[in-house]
DNA sequence: CTTACTTTGTTGAACCAGTAAACGAAGTGG
DNA sequence: CCACTTCGTTTACTGGTTCAACAAAGTAAG
C-alpha cells in the first residue's frame, strides 16, 4: 500500500501499533509510543480505534517501578480469526487461528482427493471451511480470510492451480470455485510457501527457507518478512535440482534430481528392502516413519547409515540454496522434522563445508515444531497478515468495550 | 521508511511522483495526478517542490487533443548525479550517472589492484572518485552518493569486504576507509548485485536474475524491484553449485562446481589447446574473447562445439535458479554477453526442458547491453535509488526556477 | 470573429492526522 | 503528608491532502 492521504497514514500507523503488539508483546500505551516513535496522544487514539475494531484489549496494570502504572494493551484473540485449508493426496485439513496465531481448531479428514477429482475435492474443502466459518460467526467472531494450501504450481494472482502432479490437477480455478461455494475468495498458494509463512509467524525470522520432505521436496522462501513470490508465483521449486548426472531417474523423467536422494522414496529404499513393512504403501505413512524412528533410536546400523546419507544429501542441496538466498534459518518440515534428530549433524557438516559466506552466513538449520499442521496454519496466517497490514479491514464494533 | 507523520507522507508522495516520471516518462501535472491517483492540487504542489530541489523541470506544452495543453514535467538531469566505483583484479573504474540514469562519464584505468593491496587499491578508487566529485560540484551538481562494486563477499550493512578471493582481500573496511578519503560514505556491494541493479534500472523488470561470466560465475537477484539481500548480505553465490560429483576440481577445493563447467577457465580449455594464444593469460582478456568470437563467426567447429557445451551447462544451472526464484528475466553479463549469440539457444533448450513452471514461468533469457560498465553503473544507480525513495535528501535551491 | 466546449493548473476553505505542552491521575519513597 | 515519577487525556496547533470553484488556454463550429 502506497500511502497517499491521511487515511492511508492512519492505516499505516494502526498497522504499526498492532504489529508492535504482536512482535514485542503487551505494552502500555506510553510504552507503545516509545516503541513506535509515535506521540503518546496518537498512540492512545490508535489503541482506542484498534479496541473498537476488536483487535486489542486492555489488560491489568503493569508493575512499573515508579510513577503511575500503565494499563497493558494486548492483542485481543476473541474477535478475529482466520481459516487455513489444505488439500493433499490422502487427506484434507482445516485449521482456525485466532489473531495471536493460536490454534483454535484443527481437523484432518483422511480421504482420497485424487480419486475424488478436483470438483469433489473442492466440495470437501468447502464443507470443512463452511462449517468452521459458521461456527466462528456463531460465536461472534469475524473471519479475516481463508488460505488454501495445495501441493503444486500455483498461479497466486488468479488463485489457479496450474499443475499439481500428485493430485492429478491441471488448471483448476480453486479460488473461483471456492468463492462460489463459501462466499469468500480464498488465497491459494503452494503448501511449502504457506508452511514457510507459518514458520515465519512463530519464529519471527524475516529471512528463512522452509524445506519439507514428502514424496518430493518442497521449498518456501521468506525474504524481508514476506513470501518470495517471483514474477508469476512459481518460486521454491527446489526438488528437481540436478545434482548428479550419474544418479537415479526421477519421476519428472530426468536423472539425478535432488529429491531422488532426499525424497521419501530415497529414505524408504535406503532403510529397508522391498519386503520391509516400512515400504508397504498400504500402511499409514506416519506409523511407518515411527517405525524408522524407533529403529534409529535403538541403534539399528542400517537405519542410521541411511539417515546419515539422507542428511548429507540434504546438506548438499541446502547449501546451494543458502549460497543463493542467505537465509537466517533453514527450517526442516515434513518427514525431515520427524527424523531430524539423525539428519541434522550430517547436514550441518555439509553446510558449513559448502557455504561460502563466513560462518555459513549466520544460517541455522533447525527442525519445525509445527508437524503436519504447518501448511494449514500458514494459510490462516496469510489471511491474518492482511489484518496486520491494514487493521481497517476489520469492521468497527462500538459495542465491544 | 514507515510513514508516521505528515512529513513522511509528503516524502512518500514526492517519491511517488518522481518515480512515476522515471518509469512512465514526461507527463503534464494533470496527467501525473491521474497516474498516481493523487489530487491535481497536491500534484502541482509536489511538482513545484521537486522543481525547487532540482529534480524535475518544466518542458514544452504537450500537444493535447482538446482543451488547454498541459506543460510537460520531466526529470531534470542537470543537477543531481551519482558515482559508481568498481575494484577488479586488473582495473579500477568510475562512472557518473545523471538522474535519468544516463552515463555522463566513464573512466577505466588498468592497474594491478592485487599487487597494490587493499590500501593502495582504495587510494586509486578514492582518487578516481574525488576527481569526479570535484568536477561535478564545480558544475553545480549535487552528488547523491557513491556505490562501490567489489567482486567478493560483502557485509553490506557495515560496508566491509569480508572475502574477495580474486583480489586477495579479507575483512577490508571499504566504506570506512573511503569515507576518510573522500568525505562521503559509499555503499559497498558485490559486483554482480550492483550489475543486477543496473539491469533493473534499464529494463524496468522488477524480478530478474543477473548472471555474469568471469573467472567464476556471479549472480545478483532483483525481487520486488530491489536487491535480494538475505540475512547478512551474502546472496547470489551461484558459482559453486555442485552439479556433477564426477566433474572437475574447482578452485574452492571441491568437485563439480557449476563454474568449473561455465567459468572462463572452462571456456578457454574447451576452445583451445594449452598452447593456443587465447589461453595466454598475459594477453588482454577482451581481445582473446574477440578472437573466440571471430572463430565462432567464421564457423570453426571446435569453437562452436565448445560454446554449445557451455550454453548447455549454463542452461542447467540457470534452470535451478529459475525454479527457485521465478524471475521474469535472466540477464547474462560478462563474457556470457560477449559470446551470448552462440550460448542462448542451447541454454534456452535446457531451461525450457528443466523449468517446471508452465512456459518456463514466463522467464526470458537475454543478453546484457551494458558490457563491462554494468557494475559501476549499478553502484551509481543504487545511490540514485535513495533519491527516488526520498527526494527530500536533495537540498532545496530556490534560485533554480 | 465569436461562442460553446474541453482540459489545465491555481486558489482558498475544509478536513483530518499527528504533535506539543499542560494537566489531572495514580502510583512510590521519604 | 509531600515530593517525585510516570501514565494517559485534553486542547490548541501545524502540516498535508482534498474539494470545489475559477481563471487560463487551447479546439471546433457557426
Amino acid at each position: 500500500m502506497e500511502p497517499r492521504d491521511q487515511t492511508d497514514l492512519r492505516r499505516a500507523n494502526l498497522a504499526l501499533v498492532l504489529t508492535a503488539l504482536r512482535t514485542r508483546g503487551p505494552h502500555s500505551r506510553a510504552g507503545l509510543a516509545r516503541l513506535t516513535g509515535l506521540n503518546k496522544a496518537t498512540t492512545s487514539s490508535l489503541v482506542t480505534e484498534l479496541g473498537h475494531r476488536g483487535l486489542v484489549r486492555l489488560g491489568d496494570p503493569a508493575p512499573g517501578q515508579f510513577g503511575r502504572p500503565g494499563a497493558l494493551v494486548e492483542l485481543d484473540p476473541g474477535r478475529v480469526c482466520a481459516i487455513g485449508l489444505e488439500a493433499n493426496v490422502d487427506y484434507a485439513a482445516v485449521a482456525v487461528l485466532d489473531l495471536a496465531g493460536d490454534l483454535l481448531r484443527h481437523h484432518r479428514v483422511a480421504c482420497d482427493l485424487v480419486a475424488l477429482g478436483p470438483t469433489g475435492a473442492l466440495d470437501v474443502l468447502a464443507k470443512l471451511a463452511a462449517r468452521e466459518i459458521a461456527e466462528a460467526e456463531a460465536r461472534g467472531r469475524w473471519v479475516a480470510g481463508v488460505g488454501v494450501a495445495v501441493p503444486g504450481l500455483i498461479d497466486v494472482a488468479d488463485g489457479v492451480v496450474k499443475l499439481a502432479p500428485n493430485l492429478g490437477w491441471r488448471d483448476v480455478p480453486v479460488a473461483a470455485e471456492l468463492t462460489e461455494r463459501i462466499g469468500v475468495t480464498p488465497g491459494v498458494d503452494n503448501d511449502a510457501n504457506f508452511s514457510a509463512v507459518a514458520e515465519h509467524a512463530v519464529s519471527g525470522t524475516s529471512e528463512l527457507l522452509y524445506l519439507t520432505g514428502e514424496i518430493g521436496v518442497g521449498g518456501g522462501v521468506i525474504s524481508g518478512g514476506s513470501l518470495l513470490r517471483g514474477a508469476t508465483g512459481f518460486t521454491g521449486e527446489v526438488g528437481h535440482m540436478p545434482l548428479d548426472p550419474a544418479g537415479q531417474r526421477c519421476g519428472c523423467g530426468r536423472v539425478g534430481c535432488w529429491e531422488t536422494s532426499v525424497g521419501l522414496g530415497a529414505l524408504l529404499r535406503a532403510v529397508g528392502d522391498a519386503d520391509d513393512p516400512v515400504r508397504d504403501a498400504a500402511l499409514d505413512l506416519e506409523s511407518r516413519l515411527e517405525v524408522i524412528r524407533e529403529r534409529a533410536a535403538s541403534g539399528d546400523e542400517r537405519t542410521l547409515a541411511a539417515l546419515r546419507g539422507i542428511g548429507t544429501a540434504l546438506g548438499v542441496g541446502a547449501s546451494i540454496l543458502i549460497n543463493v538466498l542467505n537465509p537466517a534459518a533453514v527450517v526442516l518440515g515434513g518427514y525431515f522434522a520427524v527424523l531430524g534428530q539423525w539428519l541434522l549433524d550430517p547436514a550441518r557438516d555439509e553446510i558449513s563445508a559448502r557455504v561460502l559466506a563466513p560462518d555459513s552466513g549466520g544460517c541455522e538449520l533447525v527442525l519445525s515444531d509445527l508437524g503436519f499442521t504447518a501448511a494449514v496454519r500458514g494459510g490462516a496466517h496469510a489471511a491474518l497478515a492482511e489484518v496486520f497490514a491494514d487493521p481497517t479491514v476489520v469492521p468497527e464494533n462500538r459495542n465491544t468495550s
